[in-house]
DNA sequence: TTGAAAGCGCTAACAA
DNA sequence: TTGTTAGCGCTTTCAA
């Protein structure tokens, strides 16, 4: 119980010590470690002993930064959220067995300065430590430059640029909108995303086509923007319920769960009663929408399958095959209890 | 259109080209980007603009392998199912402005080789990668041998080794076998997590403290290792409900949300009415939980905190700050659909 | 069968 | 103010 021992606690075993240890050169450690001919038995059993005895592992960084390849899969996500998390699952899933490993990386951590992560991210990854990326919702077009294969996961982008996966956006928005309008609203309020992507474009889109078909016009002072985001969603929710009676809308539509949500607790806090007072609908379905009060109407993604997908392009492009390059999977409106025709 | 271009495709930019763009050594490039003191405002500017021109950014791994501190926080699991998904958004929402960067690591792709995979990660990841860690359900117990910090969440260990943050796994699991009890239940079915894990024991001991509380002794022939996994989950599932009806249990206690979503589709398939003929409950509360059919009673974990807790936890340790190193956190009885008094 | 040496992209003394 | 040099932990020719 002497404290004259070596401190050690701070000693990460390397292959300097392995070698060492086992009288050596690190050279032949590696040799031993990549399972590379040209070995005696006798000198890579008693590496192995020591190996084992010492506990180590090499570091992925110092392998990865020399070999060319690295073996692992990089999911580059702004943060994690539901929607991004859900995706997660489905790479995750989908990766069993194919000896690659996943490395999920937040680039921005900021609220703002949301744009430009997921280059960044991209650079300072690429060859060095992924072989492969997907991005999920980049902000910005992704270009080549990162040099390695990138699928995009309901991309700022058109068919051009990198491989994507994206959901059919109009189509859903459309049924979301159309439920609506079937149920009898007319005084339809929509919570849009970030302007900046594409996906928020395209939603307000089909929420538009709805009107229009129906021989209507959304009330652009019920146009607002959400930004996807609760945070962001909390003030323009809230001038759009506190709206006199006359002229708040019957009906919300909010361009992603996380606002519809938000928009059910403000709703909750001003005394208005969903479905009776208010109907609301999301879009994307996460997890959480179920568990709302009242659970929540909503535009279904098929996210993890979207996840699943996205790999699978992605092993597909990092083994050489051809693959479709642009995946675009069905929505489905999914009507839950938050959603019901006006009062009156 | 010739294609006589360099193929630059794969031509990611280093700090060497940069410095050759810029005309300066390596060195100086790296003290601009680093912003230390000692470079002409006139060469700084040139080499930004050269960086920004070639779209430069350092690669985390070069740089975090000369660095001491890398800057970014490692969460190490097994796989991304719904339960690390939960403590991952809570880390990520805690990570906000305090310019670590967070990376998320599935070590273990095999459903099997699902021992052991934590301290392999942490090897492979630790001081060259992560200046820290936050380790989601640990296999086994983790030593303090990697060098850096880490917090485990749901740990093997009692209160030495590492930090750590669980929730109150007995008194949860025995709020869910008393809710079973209180019912009119007596033929209760356990089907247990993975044996090999703390959080499995203390809630097969919550189970059965349930029933020695009320006099009761739990049927031996009814206690099934589930393995926290759907997959592993099937066949006792299979086996319990497939029980002849005098045997078979009245209500089936899973030990985590997942395997109990996987009796109740069982249970469906076999034509069991849940809750009529059967009652589930599960364990965790995960997001999916609120979504099955019917909606599953469990023991809510506040996943979120915990992960924020984690975190904050982490910080504290890498900072140098005194905190409490072990943190157990309530658990709820969430009561849902998939619960009812047992038919008769 | 083994090891010396070079180098992946970067940072940090230390010299110039 | 700038560049030279060494080296983080590892892999990979290439000689011995």
């Amino acid at each position: 119980m002497t404290t004259a021992d070596q401190p050690r606690k701070t000693a990460r075993a390397t292959i300097v010590d392995v070698a060492r240890e086992a009288g050596v050169s690190v050279a032949t450690v590696s040799k031993v470690i990549n399972g590379r001919y040209g070995v005696a038995e006798a000198t890579s059993e008693r590496v192995l002993a020591v190996i084992d005895d010492l506990g180590y592992e090499s570091s992925l960084v110092a392998s990865s930064l020399r070999r060319k390849r690295t073996g692992v899969i990089g999911v580059l996500v702004a943060e994690f959220e539901p929607y991004s998390a859900e995706l997660l699952k489905g790479i995750s899933a989908g990766l069993a067995g194919t000896g690659y490993e996943l490395l999920a990386h937040a680039g921005s951590t900021d609220v703002h300065s949301r744009t430009g992560w997921e280059r960044r991210s991209l650079s300072r990854l690429a060859r060095t430590l992924i072989d492969g990326a997907i991005v999920v919702t980049p902000s910005m077009v992704i270009t080549d430059q990162a040099g390695i294969p990138v699928v995009a996961v309901d991309p700022h982008t058109g068919p051009d640029g990198p491989a994507t996966v994206d959901s059919d956006n109009i189509h859903g928005a459309r049924m979301a909108a159309d439920h609506l309008l079937a149920l009898g609203h007319r005084r339809v309020a929509f919570l849009g995303g970030r302007p900046d992507l594409r996906s928020a474009q395209l939603r307000e889109e089909g929420f538009r086509t709805a009107f229009f078909a129906a021989g209507l016009t959304p009330d652009p002072s019920l146009m607002k923007v959400g930004g996807y985001h609760p945070d962001l969603a909390d003030a323009p929710a809230r001038e759009l319920l506190s709206l006199p009676a006359g002229q708040r809308p019957t009906a919300v539509f909010a361009a992603n769960d996380l606002s519809a949500i938000k928009v059910l607790q403000i709703a909750n806090e001003l005394g208005l009663r969903v479905p009776e007072d208010l109907s609301v609908i999301g879009y994307d379905n996460v997890p959480d929408a179920a568990s709302s009060t009242p659970p929540l109407s909503t535009v279904a993604q098929p996210l993890h399958d979207m996840g699943v997908t996205a790999l699978r392009v992605l092993l597909a492009m990092l083994t050489g095959q051809s693959i479709e390059r642009h995946v675009r999977m069905p929505t489905e409106l999914i009507v839950r209890a938050s959603t019901a025709p006006p009062a009156g």
